[in-house]
DNA sequence: GAATCATTTCGACGCGCGCCGAAATGATCT
DNA sequence: AGATCATTTCGGCGCGCGTCGAAATGATTC
C-alpha cells in the first residue's frame, strides 16, 4: 500500500487532469485570459464535441476551469490566478523549442496589462476603465449586468459613441466578462467594443503587432488621467 | 487532427509524467530537496522496485529528476528549481486540506535556509559552510570529492572533531551531496554529519521541531563570523 | 411550433500503461 | 569466490480512460 501523510497534496489528480493532450490543448487555449466556448475549445483541440465536453467537465470538477453559461454557449476560463500560475510553470518545463525567451515574457506581462478580448478591452486596463466608469455612475450593476446610466449616456454620446445604434445590434449593449489577470469583470458586448475602437481612433491605445495586447500611447496616458481621472 | 502552434508547449508530456499516483508520490517525497535512492522511493510510493525503477527512468528521461550514482545505489533528486516550483504550484492546487497555509510557507523557507540531509547540514547553510572550508583551504576538491587538507586537519581537530576516529568508520570521511535549493555541492560523509553534530553541541544551530529545518542560533551567528567570517 | 445550433448524456470500442513475477546485471561484503 | 543487496530488464496481465456515434436536452431563430 502507499504511504501518504496526511498533508501530502494529491498532485497526481491535478497534474492527471492535466496530462492528457487534449484537456492541455485545452489549458493552453485559454492561457491568455480569455473565456472560450466549449466548442471552440473542441475545435482547437481537435476532438468532437462530445469528447471536448467530458474533458471540460473534469477540469471544471477538477477546479482547474470556471465556467459561465450564456445562453447555449458555455464559456470556459482558467479558474483562477493559481490555475494560471500552475500552467506557466509546466510551459516553462515543456520541452517546447521555444519556450520563455524573455521576449516572451514580456509579451505576457504586456498581454496582462491590457489586450483585446473580443472587441472590447481586458487586462488590467479593460478593468480599471470599468472601475471609473462605475465610480462617476455612468455604469450601473444590477442582475448581474451593466446598465448604462443616464449620466453615462451623456458621457459615451459625447465620447463619440453613439449609443442609439449600438442599441439596434443584436449583441447585448453591456454584458460582464471575467478573465483571471484580474480576476474582476469588466465592460464588454456592443458598448465595451466600442468604447475600446473609440479609444483605438483617438490614439488613445495601439495594437502589439503579432498579438491581442494593446499598448497605451502617452496621448492616451494623458487622455484618461484627464477624462477619467485614470493614472497608470 | 488537433491544432497545435509550433509555440505551443507540449504540457501534457510533462504533466503526464506527475499525473501517475505513483509517480506524483516520489516526486512529493523529493520535494524538500533531498537525493533518495530508488529503493527507498519504491517503498515511499508503496511499490515493486521494478516498478519504481521504471517510473524513476520515464521521469529521468523527462528531466524532471537528476540522479548521481554512488555505488549500487542510485539518488534521485528534483532536477533543479524549475521542478521544485512546478511541483509547489500544483501542491497549492491540490486539493489537500492544508495546503500552502502561511505556517508552511515559513517552514518551506526555513527549510531552504538550513536543514539536516542524513546526518550532515544541507541548504544554504550547509553550502555556505562548505564554501567557507573550501576558501580557507581547509578542504580541496579533487577526482569529485572532497580531500580534508593538513591545515583542515588542524582546523577540525581544534574544533573538537576526532579526525582519526572519523577515518574508522566504514562511511567515507567526505562525500559530496547535492541539493536543487542550492544546486551546488556541500559536506556530507562522515565529516559532514561531525560537523553539524559538533555545531549542536556548540549551540551554533538548533533543531525546529517536527522537522528537519535547523535554525541558526544567535551564539552560533556571532560564532560563525569570528571562526569563519561567515556574516548570516 | 418547427428548424437549427451548442452542449450534454449514454454506450461501446480499443489501446495505452501501470503493475508485478522472474530473471539479469552490477556493486559490496565476508 | 560466493553471498547478499540495489537496481534494471523482460514479459504478460488487466483495467482505466480517451475516443466517437447516436441521441437527448435546452436555447435561439424564423
Amino acid at each position: 500500500m502507499r504511504i501518504r501523510n496526511a498533508t501530502d497534496p494529491d498532485l497526481a489528480a491535478v497534474a492527471a487532469l492535466i496530462g492528457d493532450p487534449s484537456r492541455a490543448a485545452i489549458m493552453v487555449a485559454l492561457m491568455d485570459g480569455r473565456a472560450l466556448p466549449a466548442g471552440e475549445l473542441a475545435r482547437r483541440a481537435g476532438i468532437s464535441p462530445q469528447t471536448a465536453s467530458a474533458h471540460l467537465d473534469r477540469l471544471f470538477r477538477g477546479n482547474l476551469l470556471a465556467v459561465e453559461v450564456q445562453g447555449r454557449h458555455h464559456y470556459f476560463r482558467l479558474h483562477d490566478e493559481r490555475v494560471a500560475r500552475l500552467v506557466e510553470a509546466m510551459a516553462a518545463l515543456a520541452p517546447s523549442p521555444l519556450t520563455r525567451t524573455p521576449a516572451q515574457r514580456d509579451a505576457a506581462r504586456t498581454l496582462r496589462f491590457a489586450r483585446t478580448c473580443y472587441g472590447h478591452l481586458a487586462g488590467a486596463m479593460g478593468v480599471a476603465l470599468t472601475g471609473a466608469f462605475r465610480a462617476r455612475g455612468y455604469l450601473d450593476e444590477d442582475d448581474g449586468n451593466f446598465i448604462v446610466t443616464a449620466a453615462g449616456g451623456g458621457w459615451f454620446n459625447d465620447f463619440g459613441i453613439d449609443l442609439d445604434r449600438l442599441r439596434q445590434e443584436r449583441r447585448p449593449l453591456t454584458r460582464r466578462c471575467l478573465d483571471w489577470s484580474e480576476r474582476r469583470h469588466h465592460l464588454a458586448g456592443a458598448l465595451g467594443a466600442a468604447v475600446a475602437m473609440r479609444c483605438f481612433d483617438l490614439r488613445w491605445i495601439a495594437r502589439v503587432r503579432e498579438s491581442r495586447a494593446v499598448r497605451l500611447t502617452d496621448r492616451g496616458r494623458d487622455a484618461l488621467r484627464r477624462e477619467l481621472d485614470l493614472a497608470f
